[in-house]
Parts: C-alpha cells; structure tokens; sequence
RNA sequence: GCGCCCGUAGCUCAGCCGGACAGAGCAGCUGCCUUCUAAGCAGCCGGUCGGGGGUUCGAAUCCCUCCGGGCGCGCCA
C-alpha cells in the first residue's frame, strides 16, 4: 500500500503506472488517524478514526468521542484539538466542530474534480489491491448432478459468482471449487435407467437437456419396480467398489450432466468451467485416510454402530450431545466424511488462506460442525478462515418456498426463458431502441432478462430469505438490474449521438453543478465499495453502491445538458464525467456478473 | 425441548464492528417530454425500528427477557 498515494500523482519513476486511492472516507481516515498521533501521541494510533457521511457535511470524523472517554476530557476540547493537527486544506475546506463533538469535513470542489480525472486515467478505477493477496476456495452453484437445480442453487451459483469476481478484482488468487453431487445412492439408481433406456436413446440425451425429465424416470422406476430397486442398490455398490463397467457408464452419465451444466453456467454467464468442477467423487479415495486420522486422534467413536465424532457445544433434541457421523454402520461413508476430506484438501492441497462456503442456510448447523471438528482435528490451522457464507431460502410471492403450481420445484430452465420472455414484451411493449434490428433485440431481451434475474439474487443481503416476485425484478425503476442497465445505455446514447469514443475523452472534470458534484464524490468511492464485497462477501453492498451512482447519474443527466453545454470547457467536463460513471457502472455490474447491452 | 436466523413506512427491502437527522423502491397524491432514450426526473404523504427491561453521554444497532415467524437437530445429501 505503500506505493499508493492519495493525491492520484505519480511517484517518481513510476509515473506510467499510476496508482490512485480517490476513496474519500479512506484519505480522511488516514489524515484525522495522523492528528490522533500527532495529537495525543502514537499510543493512540489505534483508534478508528470514525469517519462516516454526515447529513451536515460530506463526511464527519467521530472519532473525538470515544478519545474522550480513554483521555477523560471533554469531546469538543479533543475535536479541537485534533482540528489544530489537522493537514487537510488540499482536500477539504476548514473542518468545524459541532454537535457533541463530531469533526465536519466538506470536500473541496477542485479535489472532487481532480480525484474524478485521476480516476479516469487509472485503468483500475480506484480498485486497491489486497495488502495481503490470498487464496481463497470459494465453493459455489455446487448442484446435484442430473438434477435440474433449482432456484436455491440459483442464488448460490450468482451470489457466488460474484464473490469470486470481486476477491479476485483485488488481487486474490480466487480458487472456484463447484462441489457438486455425484456420488451416492442415487447413481444406481441413474446407471440403470441409464442402461435401461440405451446409452445412445432419446431419453438418454435428456441428461444434457432436460435432466430432471431423466431423474424423474428412473426415480418412477425405482419406487413402483422392486427389480429395478434392487439391481440399482446393488449398482452403487459396484460403483463405490470401482467395478470398472459401472464406472464407465458413471463417466458417460456425468460428461452428459457437464454439458447441461455449462450451457446452464453460459446463458447465466457465470464464470465456472469444467476445470472448477471437485464434486464429491473427487474426495471419494480420501475417505479412509480423513477417517483413520480421526481414530488415530481419538476424536471418533463408536454409536449406536455408527463412527460418530461428538464436537463440544453442540446438543440436539434431548440434549445429548450431537454427532457428526463420519462413518455409517453399514461402512458407507456420507456426506460428512466427504466435507471432512474437502477440508483438508483445501487446506493441503490448496493452500488456502480461506475457504468460503456459499451454501444454503439450511445447512448452517451441519457447517458448523464440519468446521469444528476440523479445528479439533487440526486441520484447519489458527488464521486460516473457514466461513459459511449462507444463501437464504427464496419464497414465492405466498410467503412460502417457491414452487410451481404443481408444488413442484420451478426449474431453473423455465424460469429464465420466463424471464428472457418478459423482458422481451416489456422491450416491445415501451418501444426499444429503434436502432436496434430484431436480432439485437432478442440479445438485449435476455441480457435484460438474465440481469434483472441475477440482479434480483444480488441487490438482498444473501443471507435473508427473498421472495421472488417478476413484476418487482423485471422493471426499470428502482434497484433493479434494468434500471442499471439503462443508466449505462442513456451514457452510451449520448457518446454515439456525439459520435464520440468514451475511451477517447479528455480526463478534465471539474464540478460546478450540484448534481456533478454529488456524482462525481460518489464515484470516487467505487473502489472501497468493491473490496467490501471482497471482504464480506456481500454483493448487495456493491449492488446498493451501484445503484446510488446510476440514481444520481440520472439526475444529473436531467439536470446537466451535456451535448449542450457550453462552453466546450463545460461540454468536455460532462462529457468526461459521463465516461467514468459508465466505467464504473459497467466494471460494477461486471463484478456482479450482470450483462450489459450497449443499447436498450 | 435445544440451537441458529429473522421481526424497520400499506408492500418488498437497506441501514445494525453504537454516534447529530431511521433510508430506498413499489403503492397513493402533485408536477415535469418542441431539449442527449419520460424504461426517466422533482416533490408530497407515510414509521412507538415486534413488546418490555438493561448497558452507555448516546441504542434500529450491544446485553437480557417475552411475543411472533423461518430453518435445523444420529446413520439422505
């Protein structure tokens, strides 16, 4: 961080890699931190500066408060005084003491304006990479292999996405880890429809187009024929003991699963590959050793048959202690055994720093206990992080889990080409772009569709329920990912109308307007809101970011003509500004994983 | 029964590592298109932040408790 200065200035030699640190909430931290210091000596260099956006100001510096407490003097006395060691009047105009205390910061005009063309000339838009880049395993999407996913895994695929884009927008080495199910019980039962149906039958291309259809028949055949049941037990029996048969048709059955996946990761253009894809099989020859190790530690014990391992802490119905059952009795392995072994791949193996779970919170107990049984274990070394970043349920507008009226599951299939469809009649219906020939329109129609669907998934904190509802996802006002997308094709509108390049424009913003202020001070924080959403692992946060500059674009686009503007001074400023703000829109909903058409 | 999560405007949700005013969108009501896409903008209306205690100079935010809801709780994943 070092080499990072806040003027946007180059240093020295470096002049052709400029590096900027415009986030004015982070200059000011630094600046009121060192009147801390400088004030009441390096003994305090800990505490937070507290600078939060003020309704009297642009920001204030609370930090007089609490120093009051530790120093035992009145608040205003320390807000002084930290006022009299303050070095700010480059960036902000006198700071004033009010209330109980609290420092006022209101930004310079020029320093807005010269950070906002800093911010333009830097490639990175004022992304501050990592001081300590790491490897993260971000376990997403993770859905049952011909299984259709529904929409829980939905939200997991897009939320995780995100994460994953972000942690690597700021330099972390991101390790995409697709758990998904394939392996257990249910692959007898698959195998030998499969081998009913013929490996070249219509039914069998359903893997790859339709995979619930193909899971239903053999689910129908396993419940109503008690042959088919038997000879499908003993199938994964087969398939767990490597009979070499078995596992041919468990090849053929998973590359077809593959295909449907990547076209479903495709038209959600989301980032995961077959590369990404360690499912449960992957961990399959670990099992023994996870298991051995936990004897040899004496952390497992026999019950009730069962090899159980009892973590501290964790109590069920009748109070006795709870188990995480490594090891069935009959000697089969579940999925406890295999998250066990997943762990210490990732920690092994892979070398992370931190591993991130976007899982369903319906899973949140059994986590939990997967992750203390590693520590117990040793497994998970102190400073490694192992979290569980919890995907909640999405309902339908009843309240209640989303199903279709059949009370089936909605599968994720029809509901994007519902959403695609949607977005196509409103595009019709309020008369889209003219410019735009029908095939562009079917384009714009589904990066509309998807992005509103995404968008939806994104913009709620991803650990409250949500509930699903078209009117309120499809639609171009409010926080929507249409709303979004129109903000950046008004700026594109007005560039083409220009016949200009946004690449080419001149970084010389200055802010006089209101409007191009507001926008402007916004703009700047675009890289704090990115590596929050690296370290929290909350999208919404860069959604709610997103929002606030695409609201106050548009105010400023009603009430700063730009084409019109006179003189070119004036013109060449907006126009600048408008550049950086479609920068930052499109590079935000990038990292969210949202398309962006270029016309609407 | 125990554990975890949640309860903020009529609706859907932000804010919750305590800090001056509780925000947004929708719905309702007013205005605004010879002017860069009105898919928009400006404004009004609307809240005992589930109830009650506590900690604090200060609580939507932290603690306790009660009420209401969701999820989970031994061999499915």
């Amino acid at each position: 961080m070092r080499a990072w200065v806040e003027t946007g200035q180059a240093v020295g030699r470096g002049a052709d890699r400029l590096k900027t640190m415009a986030d004015p909430q982070q200059v000011l931290r630094d600046r009121v931190r060192g009147a801390i210091v400088a004030s009441f000596g390096s003994g305090l260099a800990d505490a937070d500066p507290l600078i939060r956006s003020s309704a009297f100001a642009d920001f204030q510096a609370n930090a007089a408060l609490p120093l009051a407490k530790r120093l035992g003097r009145a608040p205003r006395d320390i807000a002084a005084e930290l006022i009299a060691a303050l070095d700010v009047a480059d960036i902000s105009s006198e700071p004033s003491v009010s209330g109980p205390g609290f420092i006022n910061f209101t930004l310079r005009d020029d320093w807005i304006a010269g950070q906002a063309a800093g911010l333009l000339r830097d490639d990175r838009l004022g992304i501050v990479p990592a001081e300590h880049p790491q490897t993260v395993v971000a376990e997403y999407s993770s859905p049952n292999i011909a299984k259709e996913m529904h929409v829980g895994h939905l939200r997991s695929t897009i939320v995780g996405d995100a994460i994953a884009r972000a942690l690597e927008a700021v330099g972390h080495h991101v390790v995409r880890d697709n758990h998904v199910g394939d392996w257990g019980t249910q692959f007898g039962m698959l195998i030998e429809h499969l081998l009913d149906v013929g490996e070249n039958s219509a039914e069998a291309a359903l893997l790859r187009t339709d995979p619930n259809a193909f899971y239903q028949a053999a689910r129908r055949a396993f419940d109503s024929e008690p042959a088919f049941a038997a000879r499908s037990r003993e199938r994964v029996v087969k398939l767990q003991g490597g009979d070499p048969a078995t596992l041919r048709l468990w090849t053929q059955l998973m590359g077809m699963s593959r295909e449907y996946l990547r076209r479903t990761y495709a038209t959600l253009r989301v980032t995961l590959t077959d590369d990404d894809v360690r499912g449960e099989s992957f961990y399959n020859d670990m099992l023994p050793g996870v298991v051995a190790d936990l004897e040899a530690k004496g952390l497992a014990v026999i019950s009730d048959g069962a090899l159980c391992v009892f973590p501290p802490g964790f109590t069920g119905r009748d109070g006795r202690p709870l188990p995480v059952i490594v090891r069935k009795s009959d000697r089969g392995y579940n999925y406890s055994s295999t998250d066990l072994a997943t762990v210490r791949y990732r920690v092994d193996k892979l070398n992370c720093d931190r591993a991130i779970y976007v899982v369903g919170s319906d899973q949140a107990l059994h986590l939990a206990m997967i992750f203390a049984v590693s520590r117990e274990a040793g497994w998970i070394p102190p400073g490694i992080v192992f979290e569980h970043d919890q995907i909640g349920m999405v309902l339908g507008t009843d309240g209640t889990r989303l199903r279709t009226r059949e009370g089936e599951a909605v599968p994720l299939s029809s509901l994007l080409s519902e959403g695609i469809e949607r977005a196509r009649g409103i595009l019709d219906e309020l008369g889209a772009s003219s410019e735009a020939d029908p095939g562009e329109l079917d384009a714009i129609a589904e990066d509309v569709g998807i992005g509103a669907i995404k968008y939806a998934d994104l913009s709620t904190a991803r650990d409250s329920a949500y509930v699903f509802d078209w009117d309120r996802m499809i639609t171009f006002r409010g926080n929507t990912g249409p709303y979004l997308q129109y903000a950046t094709a008004r700026i594109r509108s007005i560039f083409r109308k220009a016949g200009l390049d946004e690449r080419g424009v001149s970084p010389a913003t200055a802010v006089t307007a209101a409007a191009e202020r507001a926008l402007a001070l916004k703009l700047l924080a675009f890289g704090a809101a990115v590596s929050q959403v690296a370290e929290t692992a909350e999208p919404h946060r860069l959604c709610g970011y997103l929002f606030d500059v695409a609201s106050l674009f548009t105010t400023f686009y009603e009430e700063c003509p730009v084409l019109r503007a006179e003189p070119a001074s004036l013109r060449e400023a907006r126009l600048a500004l408008c550049a950086l703000t479609l920068r930052v829109l499109t590079a935000g909903l990038g990292l969210l994983g949202v398309p962006v058409p270029e016309r609407m």
